[in-house]
DNA sequence: AACTCGGGGTT
DNA sequence: AACCCAGAGTT
């Protein structure tokens, strides 16, 4: 059971530590919620220091919904281009058109009109909801799960359905219901910069004598987190086909990472190919379709592309053709299409 | 309820 | 190498 006295002294120690140490922010700067949703978007599973740089390119490009709904979606996919989840560019574009034609350009005003909107959950409704109108709905973050689990103390794994549904609770409980915009960005900045994951900053810290976990030193031991699945190794083969002017990009258009993303044409294999091995692949050969060519490996030492949860081993086949590539594109325009991160660097390295 | 979706920073 | 990040959608 735990003690109201603790509560109400954890809520006013991160309110002040918050007017101390907040960051200065562009979106802090606004109640719009326009800004504030694409703020929200953008930082979802994404380090402020990483999104910052693209919130002020989108702001700059798309001041208003209707600039971002007007926009094509190649645009704002190329925008979003080295922010990872992609499906998230989408559903900004979607839901951008959505309350710019069919809302006149107006968000939801409570939580839960909010949640309807396409890549608006939980966590972003009640941000939302309670930064730009003053809803008293708690959010539950990264940051936020940290905190709690660490100052009161509690176990429970925060990726189970018990654990998300006690923090939303608890998070509840704690929510300063006169500033709740106010709190929850101070309890999220609290965790960013005090209550760390790693090396925390207990010692200076003024929850420190009711911290359950700083008492028990359960600090790194908070919180709790079911055991990730491993990682998948995959092995790609980019066939970069080059004539005088052009090249070949494709879409990826399969249930898999870079969904609407452009690459070159892959052979993805069971392991490393050499070139005996590439040319006889039935990929391959549809692909050049028994034109003549010459072909080398740009990277003789293999380039391994690392995500959460996938090690891409990647060779890039430079294939120069005599004749003209079939629905080619012109080089100087490949800046246009959004790319994964390793073809970009791909492009960069070999000067494209 | 478990899986999937990126890329980068910190130890 | 392991963990995490202002999570959401799908199966």
């Amino acid at each position: 059971m735990k003690n109201r006295a603790n509560e109400i002294d954890f809520r006013e120690v991160v309110n002040s530590w918050y007017l101390q140490n907040k960051r200065d922010l562009p979106w802090r700067r606004s109640s719009d919620p326009y800004r504030i949703w694409l703020s929200e978007i953008i930082l979802q599973q994404t380090r402020i220091d990483q999104g910052l740089p693209y919130y002020l390119r989108f702001i700059k490009t798309f001041p208003t919904v209707f600039d971002l709904a007007e926009a094509s979606e190649q645009q704002v996919l190329k925008l979003w281009q080295g922010l990872g989840y992609y499906s998230r560019a989408r559903n900004l574009h979607y839901t951008a058109k959505e309350v710019a034609y069919e809302m006149e350009g107006i968000f939801p005003k409570s939580f839960s009109e909010l949640k309807k909107l396409k890549g608006v959950g939980e966590y972003t409704a009640s941000a939302i909801a309670s930064i730009c109108y003053g809803e008293a709905v708690a959010v539950v973050d990264g940051n936020v799960y940290r905190v709690l689990s660490r100052y009161f103390g509690v176990d429970t794994p925060i990726n189970a359905t018990e654990g998300i549904r006690y923090f939303k609770e608890l998070a509840t409980r704690v929510l300063d219901l006169e500033h709740p915009g106010d709190y929850n960005q101070a309890i999220m900045e609290f965790g960013a910069m005090q209550c760390k994951p790693q090396l925390p900053l207990c010692a200076s810290c003024g929850l420190q004598i009711s911290c359950v976990a700083f008492q028990l030193q359960r600090v790194d031991k908070l919180p709790v987190k079911l055991k990730k699945n491993k990682i998948k190794k995959r092995y790609f083969n980019y066939i970069v086909l080059l004539d005088h002017q052009h090249t070949l990009l494709q879409a990826r258009t399969k249930k898999d990472i870079w969904q609407h993303l452009y690459q070159f044409p892959l052979v993805e294999s069971n392991d490393n190919l050499s070139l005996d091995e590439l040319t006889k692949k039935e990929d391959f050969l549809d692909l050049i379709s028994g034109k003549s060519y010459d072909i080398r490996l740009f990277n003789p030492k293999v380039s391994v592309h690392k995500l959460s949860h996938q090690h891409i081993y990647t060779q890039f086949w430079i294939v120069e053709l005599k004749e003209p590539i079939p629905n080619g594109i012109h080089r100087k325009n490949i800046r246009e299409y959004p790319v994964p991160v390793l073809i970009a660097n791909f492009v960069k390295d070999f000067g494209l």
